[in-house]
DNA sequence: CATTCGTGGAG
DNA sequence: TCTCCAAGAAT
């Protein structure tokens, strides 16, 4: 009875420390300024496994670009895709489009308000489900990302190095993250947990001085994690292949054309996106080299080499595997391009404007 | 349940 | 330059 009151009382002033800290310091985010379920939805799955300062980049325009659950829904996939290009982990996005086609078919577009409910959805887990009933409907359902189970790992002392697919010690730290929850302001502790993790209670260098909870913390130091193996390294080609059409010589180099691929759906890795023809290996004679690119994708680590390759040649020089098409390079960026091929293309300037751009901002 | 899915920035 | 990894989910 005794350890159990000293317990609650701990837990009181953990909650007060914490969320007297958060006011203060939290960040201000475009997403904390709504509560429109939509809008926290469409954060919350753009901020899994994605950093803070991307999405800040991102998510004003995909909001513009897709207002309500049921433009999104209307929306074709590809232009979904499009608006997700270079934010990578594409099946977001057409779970995204899925599950809000979902919504608009069952329930006339209201998301579900419960983290029960919303779970069922395709493309919200756990967290996702958590995250959007508390922060959006105050329902007090404890988050555990990335940020919480490092703090409720260090505040209890436990090792966290186990802590990925480990289950017995994820069920431990859902059920300490259920118990610490301010139900009074859910969304608050929620974001208030990750915020501290996010900033303060970093993975290598926590920042324990400055920590609100350090008084309650066992560990105040490092954070065990597991050796990761090693990146594996490949060299690959693309070609990148430009003409103008007969019918816009006269009307300058703005018409310019490139020439892309689709990757066939049926890949797992990026399917339906589109990128630079794949040049074929050791091709004779060599084109020539327009620029190299280091480019990982997750446990590769690329080296490119992007070759420019005259429309005749298109055939001898490069293999396909899906839809070729010819795009207007103004078009192209509007495109789901490959955050490799987004790259290639802005650093390649093609475009008198974008030369003119470059050249004016470099003096 | 271990693996797989992208990307760009900090250190 | 290179490693590490960030508000996870699906399979």
């Amino acid at each position: 009875m005794a350890g159990r009151n000293e317990d609650s009382r701990k837990t009181l002033a953990l909650r007060r420390r914490l969320l007297a800290w958060y006011a203060p310091h939290r960040r201000d985010l475009p997403w904390r300024r709504t509560r429109e379920p939509y809008a926290i939805w469409i954060s919350e799955i753009m901020l899994q496994q994605t950093r803070v300062a991307v999405v800040m980049a991102r998510y004003r325009e995909f909001l513009e670009r897709f207002p309500t659950l049921t433009s999104l829904a209307r929306a074709d996939e590809q232009e979904v895709l499009a608006q997700w290009s270079g934010l990578g982990y594409y099946r977001r996005a057409r779970m995204l489009h899925q599950a809000a086609q979902f919504v608009v078919q069952r329930d006339n577009g209201n998301l579900p308000a419960t983290a029960e409910e919303l779970r069922r959805l395709p493309g919200i887990g756990a967290y996702t489900a958590a995250a959007i009933a508390s922060i959006a409907h105050g329902k007090c359902s404890a988050v555990v990302d990335g940020n919480v189970a490092r703090v409720v790992c260090r505040l209890e002392g436990w090792d966290g190095a186990g802590g990925r697919a480990n289950d017995p010690l994820k069920r431990r730290i859902e059920a300490r993250a259920a118990q610490l929850i301010d139900p009074t302001h859910p969304g608050d502790w929620n974001q208030a947990m990750m915020e501290l993790g996010a900033t303060v209670c970093l993975p290598r260098n926590p920042r324990c001085l400055e920590c609100p909870i350090a008084g309650a913390c066992k560990t105040r130091g490092e954070h065990k994690t597991l050796p990761r193996a090693p990146m594996l390294r490949r060299e690959i080609g693309h070609a990148l292949v430009v003409r103008i059409p007969n019918r816009a010589r006269k009307s300058g180099a703005g018409a310019q054309e490139i020439l892309l691929e689709q990757r066939p759906p049926e890949l797992t890795v990026m399917p339906g996106l589109w990128e630079l023809p794949e040049l074929r290996q050791a091709a004779i004679p060599e084109p020539e080299l327009r620029m190299t690119v280091r480019h990982a994708i997750m446990r590769v680590n690329y080296l490119v080499r992007i070759r420019d390759v005259a429309e005749h040649n298109v055939e001898k020089l490069t293999v396909q595997q899906g839809e070729r098409r010819w795009v207007r390079l103004e078009d192209a960026w509007r495109m789901a391009l490959t955050g490799l091929t987004r790259k290639v293309l802005e650093r390649a300037r093609l475009s008198p404007a974008a030369k003119d751009v470059a050249a004016h901002s470099s003096q």
